[in-house]
DNA sequence: GCCGTTTTCGGCCCGACTGTTTTCAGTCG
C-alpha cells in the first residue's frame, strides 16, 4: 500500500513549506490531502486520475503529483525541496513547543540542522539572546527534547480505555460530579490512542482537580491549574482533566472529541450560516447571541445536521452523508447475541466448554460457537480430525441439558501455507460453522497469500474469514492480501469476513470494513476468547465497527439464532451445484 | 493548493496559552 508512504511525503513537504514560509492554506491543503489518503481503504497506486480526484482535498495538482509517485517512486517537487532544508531541520519541529518559525531562525542564526546540534546549544546557555529567546524559553526547548526522548507513542485501546473507565469511577465516587465522559480519539474509538481526555461538570472544579492530581493511578502531574490538569499515569499515559460549565458541556463534548478535520468542517458550514462554533457554545454572528450549547446534539441540530456519532467523526465522508440525511444507524454496544469465536481447554483455552457457555450466557448471550484450533496449530495443541468430530458429538450431547444457550459446534480452521485446509470436507460439513484463518507464512508474496484465501473461501464450508489481515497492532504488520480480490471473493462466494475484536488485533481495521460494506459483505464480530473475560472485548470490536459505518443487519451475530442459522446455511447452499 | 446556494477568484476554523512583549508572535489542539 502506498498511501502510508504518499500521505508521510505531503506531510513532510508542509513541514518544509512551514519552514520555508509559505502561504500557511497551501500548507493546509498537503496537511488535509495526507490525512486523507491516509483513511483510504483503496491503494492510490490503482486509483485512476478521475478517482484521485474525488478523493476531499485532492484537486489536479495533488492528483497529478500522486500519480507521479505511484508510478515511477519519486516525486520531483519533493525531491527538489528537500535539497532547500537539511532533513534533521523537519525533525526539530517534532520537539514540542517549537514551530517552524523558531526552526528556521534557529537554522539562520546559528547553523543548527538537527536536534543533537539543537540541545548542544541549549544546554550551552547559546540559545538566549535570540529575538524571542530568554532563559524560559530554553528551558523550555530542553524539556522538550527530554519529553520527545521518553516519547511513548500510541497505545492500544484495550490497555487505556479500563484505564480512563478506572479514573471516571473514581472522580464519581471522590467528588461532586454533575456530568462526565471521555472526548478525544478515545471517544471515537480509534484502535490506538495518544492521550486520554475527560470532560466535566462539576459545582466545585477545584476539589476535582485536588481529587484528580491524587489519583493512585497518578504518577506525575504536568500541570494543574483551576479548571484543567494534566497527569502522567504508570504506563506512561497522559490524562487531560477540563471541567466546563454545565451550558457548554455539550459545545466542549463536540469541541474535545474531534476530530480536528471534522471540526473543521462543522466551523466552515457555521460560517456560511452566520454561525460561530466554538467550545462555549453555538453563537450568531451577527447578535452574538448564544443558541446552544448544552448538549452535544445542539451542535448538530443548529447546522440542520442530524447527530453523528463519534466514532464517524473522521471528516471521511460523513459530513456529506448528514448533509444529505443519510447517517447510518449504528450497530449499537448492546446489538451482539453471541460470540462465533471461542476457545476452550480442548486446544489452547482456558475453560471447558461447560464453563465458558456459562460465561457467555451470563453476558446474556443467546449462542456461542466453539472454535478450536485445527491440528496444524501444533503450539495450540490443535486438533485432529477424529477429535474434533468426538468434541462435536459432546457439544450436541451439552446442548440438550443446556437452558438459554446454544451452542455451535465449529472450528478455526488452520489455512495451511501451501492453501490446503486441515480436515476434508466431509469433516467440514458436519460442523455448524467454519472459521478459517491464516496461522504461517505471513511473510510470503501477496500473490500467495491472496491466493490461500481466495482458495479458502471457495470451500462452500468455510462460513467465514477470521482475522483477515494477520496484524498484530504495534508487533506485526499485515500481510500482504491484495484486498481488491479478496473482497470481490469474498462477496461473491458471501464468505463472511470477521471483525476480530481481541484489542491487538482489531482486524479487520476501520477502513477495509467501510470498504466492504459498500460492497455489500457480511461481518461477524467476535472476540476470540481463550479466557473468559475476554469475552468482554467484543466492545472494542463493535467500536470498530462503527468506525466502519456497520448497522446491525450487516453483523450476522446480532440476529437471532433461527436467522443465524439460515444464513450460514446459505453459502453452502449457494455452493451446491443445481 | 482546494473549492464553489457568496462559482473560476478570493476566500480558507477557532481560541487558549506562553513568553516575550508594551500590543504580539508563535505554538498547540
Amino acid at each position: 500500500m502506498k498511501n502510508q508512504e504518499v500521505a508521510r511525503i505531503f506531510n513532510e513537504i508542509a513541514d518544509i513549506l512551514e519552514i520555508k514560509g509559505e502561504n500557511p492554506f497551501r500548507i493546509r491543503a498537503y496537511r488535509r490531502a495526507a490525512q486523507n489518503i491516509d483513511g483510504l481503504s483503496r491503494d492510490v497506486k490503482d486509483m485512476s486520475e478521475d478517482e484521485l480526484r474525488k478523493i476531499p482535498g485532492i484537486g489536479a495538482d495533488l492528483a497529478e503529483k500522486i500519480r507521479e509517485y505511484a508510478t515511477t517512486g519519486a516525486l520531483g517537487f519533493y525531491e527538489d525541496l528537500r535539497k532547500e532544508v537539511p532533513s534533521g531541520l523537519v525533525d526539530l519541529l517534532s520537539v514540542p513547543g517549537l514551530g517552524p518559525r523558531t526552526a528556521k531562525m534557529l537554522f539562520e542564526k546559528l547553523g543548527i540542522k538537527d536536534i543533537n546540534e539543537l540541545e548542544r546549544y541549549a544546554r550551552e546557555g547559546r540559545l538566549r539572546g535570540l529575538p524571542g529567546i530568554k532563559a524560559k524559553t530554553e528551558e523550555n526547548i530542553l524539556k522538550g527534547i527530554e519529553m520527545l526522548k521518553r516519547r511513548t507513542g500510541r497505545f492500544p485501546i484495550g490497555r487505556v480505555l479500563p484505564i480512563a473507565e478506572a479514573i471516571i469511577d473514581a472522580l464519581l465516587k471522590e467528588t461532586d460530579v454533575r456530568q462526565i465522559s471521555v472526548a478525544g480519539s478515545l471517544r471515537r474509538w480509534k484502535e490506538t490512542i495518544k492521550d486520554i481526555d475527560i470532560l466535566a461538570v462539576s459545582d466545585n472544579p477545584s476539589e476535582m482537580m485536588n481529587a484528580f492530581t491524587r489519583l493512585p493511578q497518578c504518577k506525575e502531574v504536568l500541570m494543574k491549574g483551576s479548571t484543567k490538569s494534566s497527569i502522567v499515569t504508570e504506563e506512561g499515559i497522559q490524562v487531560d482533566l477540563r471541567v466546563v460549565e454545565e451550558d457548554a458541556f455539550g459545545s466542549a463534548l463536540a469541541y474535545f472529541t474531534g476530530s480536528k478535520a471534522h471540526n473543521i468542517r462543522l466551523r466552515e458550514m457555521a460560517v456560511k450560516k452566520g454561525l460561530k462554533i466554538n467550545e462555549y457554545g453555538i453563537f450568531d454572528v451577527k447578535t452574538g447571541r448564544r443558541l446552544g450549547g448544552r448538549d452535544e446534539e445542539d451542535v448538530y441540530r443548529l447546522l440542520g445536521l442530524p447527530y453523528i456519532p463519534p466514532e464517524m467523526r473522521e471528516d471521511l465522508g460523513e459530513v456529506e452523508m448528514a448533509v444529505e440525511g443519510r447517517i447510518p444507524d449504528l450497530i449499537g454496544y448492546d446489538d451482539i447475541r453471541g460470540d462465533l469465536h471461542v476457545h476452550t481447554r480442548d486446544s489452547d483455552g482456558s475453560h471447558d466448554i461447560e464453563e465458558i457457555a456459562g460465561a457467555a450466557k451470563a453476558r446474556g448471550y443467546k449462542y456461542i460457537a466453539i472454535t478450536d484450533h485445527s491440528k496444524s496449530l501444533g503450539i495450540a495443541r490443535g486438533m485432529s480430525a477424529e477429535e474434533v468430530v468426538e468434541q462435536s458429538k459432546r457439544i450436541k450431547a451439552i446442548n440438550k441439558r443446556l437452558r438459554g444457550i446454544r451452542l455451535l459446534s465449529g472450528i478455526e480452521l488452520d489455512i495451511r501455507s501451501d492453501g490446503s485446509l486441515d480436515y476434508p470436507d466431509d469433516i467440514l460439513k458436519e460442523l455448524d460453522i467454519v472459521v478459517a484463518s491464516i496461522h504461517s507464512g505471513f511473510r510470503q508474496s501477496r500473490q500467495q497469500i491472496t491466493g490461500r484465501l481466495v482458495s479458502a473461501m471457495k470451500n462452500p464450508y468455510v462460513s467465514i474469514i477470521a482475522h483477515p489481515t494477520g496484524r498484530v497492532i504495534g508487533e506485526r504488520e499485515e500481510y500482504d492480501v491484495d484486498m481488491d480480490e479478496f473482497l470481490r471473493v469474498a462477496r461473491e462466494t458471501s464468505t463472511i469476513l470477521e471483525i476480530n475484536a481481541y484489542p491487538m488485533r482489531l482486524d479487520l481495521r476501520d477502513i477495509y470494513i467501510k470498504r466492504a460494506k459498500e460492497m455489500g459483505i457480511s461481518f461477524v464480530i467476535s472476540t476470540d476468547t481463550h479466557i473468559d473475560y475476554q469475552l468482554d472485548f467484543i466492545r472494542y470490536g463493535i467500536g470498530m465497527a462503527r468506525r466502519g459505518w456497520l448497522e446491525k443487519g450487516d453483523v450476522i451475530n446480532t440476529y437471532s439464532y433461527n436467522q443465524l442459522m439460515k444464513r450460514l446455511k446459505y453459502k453452502r447452499a449457494q455452493a451446491r451445484p443445481s
